[in-house]
DNA sequence: AATTTTCTGATTTACGTACCTCAGATTTTA
DNA sequence: TAAAATCTGAGGTACGTAAATCAGAAAATT
């Protein structure tokens, strides 16, 4: 049988009481008696019932995510799978709830983490935007013992417990990398497509994919940024008019979120050199133009990943535990059209399941 | 207040036994009874608490993982992500206990399998060699409704609960796909390196790779498959003379899981043409060697990622419980010089903590 | 030496579910 | 109609931990 806090108290001759105040880090026990528990903890190999511990606690804990509001594909995809979540959490005594606020609005995001902060939650998730007073509002939940966790976008220099998203920098250096070799020596600038440059992610993304142009492939020039704001009707217009002024353009790098506008401009020429596109976020619009050979490559994150990994370490963070580190790192997936997963909704879906018996 | 079974007592205006019967499918309730209770539990929205039902139950889940002895890089891994899950297992009440067998034989895995189900394990997780006999053997444990999941390696026709690994296939088509756009055109044979081609993983990749490379490049050949039975140096040996005789290779992809040996091949003629190279399975060798420009990109499964699965798959099935389908699918990781996480031993590793308040 | 403060032990209740026993009610069979 | 079989209710204990109360014991302060 497994070792309980009764077998603690015999073989370290206290009470019941007593360790319980050592295991809970309560007051009340001298130094000696708590060596003394710590090691009998030791000697028999002693791991708390978490979840009779959240039993008798008959402790719920109620998440929070706070996520921008807007229509682009990535965004609506990470709502959904934070709703996933929501529906799931019963089972884990956890209750999720969302908050929208507008995209990339520091004052709104500040009101929204202190309106939080007021109802007490076990955890907050948040999609950062960069700003001192979103790191000053973050860092008085952090005050309150409150665990926050940035998800997709990070926070430097807050006091924030963990980042749930990708390594945005190694991601613009790996887009660099396959550009290049896709490339294959053909010279020619390159354009690159960004929503706004004033969102971390995004800067993060250009200079990893700069750095690697400059050092590995010289022969390519980057063309001033184009911000489509992620608007698809700017965007295709923006992109348009940069072929047509750069026609010896070889190779497209979007990392924005708006990519439905670059793929209609990409349609307008079809009969043009040929360029090679890379783009961010698998949704619905690139995966058809990764078939349809529009697009050569797509960096992804995993969104349903992001969230569930958000929760885990809330959890943890909530309940004192430790967090599995390499299980929490979410990498950037790459996708060609050779590797796609099957798609969610699509009927023609390989089964996963053997045959029932 | 999250409702219990004595809510649903109340609400069907029977007792707590006959709510027990129901939920816990036992004799002794009549059909109208059994259906009142299942619309009160409908009704209130009730779920079970598994947390509590467990500790009631005073269940502990024994599980097993049947893995191939040897000492290639990649097993060696798995079998530490293994024991890493041991370590947590029992903060979920579950104890994870290891058989080893020799790898690639399936009279040892069926032996294997037998004495396994005679110890009744909770479930139970299988790198499965292909044969028959294994189905059979993997069909005894299923009969006896004990979960079974396969790992890294799957068991087609089997009516194991799940796999936890990659799409093979799609990861043959990535490499092939990968490869003909860094060679840009261009045109030479390409070498491929197998473990072993009595294994199924092994069989799917080249597979992929080939229908890819008919299809999308048909200016390759793929010169006879060398089998280096993930053997150092006979492989070294083996890819010294296949690159001897046909110095004109532009590619090599090597699927098995032995590199060092093709590392070492490749150090041999620094001097000559580059190839491109991809292989599979990120280890402490093929890292160096993408760092080194040895090699130009390596697809990797996650060994962590599948455990982990495993465990989370195995589970919920002796739970009874529903599996997230999207967080169970394992993707295959494509590593570029520049996209390498960071290592685990690793010094100089990038902190992931946001600084202490 | 008296008082306060700090520490420790013993005991109890509660969390939500599983599972057991026993008694009474209802239905079926002889 | 009696006997047997089947269903249902009531009530209890157990799982491992948290947290509270209260009573002593030891130590520190007057």
């Amino acid at each position: 049988m497994r070792p309980t806090v009764h077998d603690i108290a015999a073989a370290a001759g206290v009470s019941l009481a007593t360790v319980d105040r050592v295991l809970n880090q309560r007051a009340g026990v001298r130094k000696v008696t708590r060596d003394r528990v710590e090691q009998a903890i030791e000697k028999i190999g002693y791991v708390r019932d978490m979840a009779a511990a959240n039993l008798a606690k008959s402790r719920i804990y109620p998440f929070v995510f706070i996520l921008p509001s807007g229509d682009n594909s990535f965004m609506r995809g990470l709502e959904a799978e934070v709703h996933a979540a929501m529906l799931r959490a019963p089972l884990e005594r956890m209750v999720i709830s969302t908050v929208k606020v507008p995209a990339f609005n520091a004052e709104a995001l500040v009101a929204a983490l202190d309106e939080v902060r007021a109802t007490a939650p076990a955890g907050v998730a948040v999609v950062a935007v960069e700003s001192p007073e979103v790191i000053a509002a973050v860092n008085r939940l952090r005050a309150e013992r409150i665990p926050v966790v940035t998800l997709v976008s990070d926070l430097a220099g807050s006091a924030r417990d963990h980042f749930a998203g990708v390594d945005n920098v190694a991601a613009g250096r790996t887009a660099a990398s396959l550009m290049g070799r896709f490339l294959g020596g053909r010279p020619g600038p390159i354009t690159v497509l960004a929503g706004s440059m004033r969102v971390r992610d995004h800067r993060e993304r250009l200079d990893g994919f700069r750095a690697v142009m400059d050092e590995d492939f010289p022969g390519h020039t980057l063309l001033p940024v184009i911000e489509g704001q992620d608007d698809p009707v700017l965007t295709e217009k923006l992109v348009g008019e940069a072929l047509a002024a750069s026609p010896e353009t070889v190779g497209i790098y979007s990392f924005g979120a708006g990519n439905r506008g670059l793929i209609a401009a990409l349609k307008q020429r079809k009969n043009a050199a040929p360029v090679c596109v890379i783009a961010h976020e698998l949704t619905r619009h690139t995966r058809a133009a990764l078939n349809e050979r529009l697009i050569d490559a797509v960096l992804n994150q995993d969104a349903g990943h992001e969230v569930r990994s958000a929760v885990r370490v809330l959890k943890a963070k909530a309940d004192g535990a430790e967090v599995i580190c390499a299980q929490e790192r979410i990498y950037i997936d790459i996708f060609l059209k050779d590797n796609l997963p099957f798609d969610e909704g699509d009927e023609n879906q390989k089964p996963q399941q053997g045959k029932e018996l």
